[in-house]
DNA sequence: GCGGGTGGTAAGTAAGTACTTACTTTAACG
DNA sequence: CGTTAAAGTAAGTACTTACTTACCACCCGC
């Protein structure tokens, strides 16, 4: 058959506008579907060229997939706690830091799902960059809140609980609040709120939680410290 | 070529004993590799047959995969919060029904961290059966432990914050950790406690978190009503 | 000892899969 | 205009995939 036209109805691009369209559309469909789940001609098809184009600006799917999670990890749209909170911490504005903090994660996770579903099926699946991620964000996350819970401690504003503790149980409520958003009830049956009060109501739970001079069973401390407030034990 | 010998070292099963083993086998695989990044060929290898016998006892391979996944989800090593925690709700021991629940949902996933990874591979690829594991367990946990925490509001001895939120906030500091411990941070470089601390921990956090009669700036309250502590609030 | 059902297999098949090759169209520029 | 290089393609290749078919070996009651 004669070619009536080739690049039916979409212009012809430059390189690297195609190479980045075809970036978007894999994040888009690996979000979705996972490395494994994902094929070349998909990706293809939803780019709207062929598959050897695909091939021409990325070697391999592999090469694709990591380009993908470079891209999300270290392009502009990647929060930065450590500015975000700058002014906070230097004020020592408790409440501030972490609210502050827990309102640009949520902010940042309803506005790019595809990031959180696609460090899911990387971590799931093995790859190094979930590793990467962890290593350069989620470790300097824990330093940063940490350092400052503890700095806190020292001052006698908050109880004595291991920091990380207090870092594991706030990043906790704040990333499974967005998991439960874009993954597991979208539909928000369970609970359906804003991320301001999301933000607000997680920082007054742990704040509340770990704050001092109020506890007056004041039973000298294991690990723990915080002590129980009278509540008979089981067993 | 005249088969030497067929069933090569592996024993003669029956039927029934052969399904459990390739099932057992299939829940390793797919839970490391998940549902399009395992093959039917490497299920059947591990197992030690021909691939033929998968397919003699699992009609296809999403039937094996839903069998997986109805057997993970209904078989006895499933947690009942239910019973898990009557006594304590009966008592009213605050402590014991937080503490037991954050301890059991931990040594679960700890004993059986194939459970998490399978629930997260079938949510992120759209499986029923995460949508059918939320309905019939997370939902009956939120109620569970939300309509106790409506209770002991009821009865004065928790600040009125939205139960759901609490439970939320309980849940994800569970949860994250017991993924953080299965899936970003087996090494436990971040934190490494047992799971009776972890408990210990969180519940002291959640249970002094939203615990009442200790603030003493009682400012009356907008939704959240746990309330400053005094912090000045930034811009 | 022998037929038949059961646990089991080797050797397919048709439809993908990632990735290539050989070729055509388009646009920019001297 | 005509050359040229890059954007783009159709039609492969070699291999894997889920799933079948046709055929064994063993063992039980008779």
């Amino acid at each position: 058959m004669p070619p009536p036209v080739a690049t039916a109805g979409g212009a012809r691009m430059t390189a690297e506008d195609r190479k980045l369209q075809i970036l978007r559309v894999a994040v888009s469909l690996f979000s979705q579907r996972g490395f494994g789940g994902t094929t070349t001609r998909e990706i293809a098809q939803a780019a709207g060229v062929s598959e050897a184009m695909v091939f021409r600006h990325f070697a391999t799917k592999q090469e694709l997939y990591s380009a993908i999670l470079d891209h999300k990890a270290c392009s502009g749209d990647a929060m930065n706690p450590e500015q975000m909170v700058a002014e906070a911490l230097k004020q020592k504005d408790d409440r501030a830091v972490f609210e502050q903090l827990a309102l640009g994660a949520l902010d940042h996770h309803e506005s790019d799902p595809e990031f959180q579903r696609l460090l899911l099926h990387a971590a799931l699946e093995g790859h190094e960059l979930a590793e990467m991620f962890f290593e350069k964000f989620v470790r300097r996350v824990y330093e940063l809140l940490g350092g400052y819970i503890a700095e806190r401690q020292r001052d006698g504003a908050m109880a004595k609980v291991d920091p990380a503790i207090v870092v594991r149980s706030f990043i906790g409520m704040i990333i499974h609040h967005s998991l439960n958003n874009n993954l597991w009830d979208p539909k928000r049956r369970l609970l359906k709120i804003s991320n301001e009060e999301a933000a607000k109501n997680f920082t007054d739970i742990l704040l509340h939680g770990i704050s001092v001079a109020d506890a007056p069973t004041s039973k000298k401390g294991t690990a723990g410290k915080i002590s129980g407030n009278g509540f008979p034990r089981k067993s």
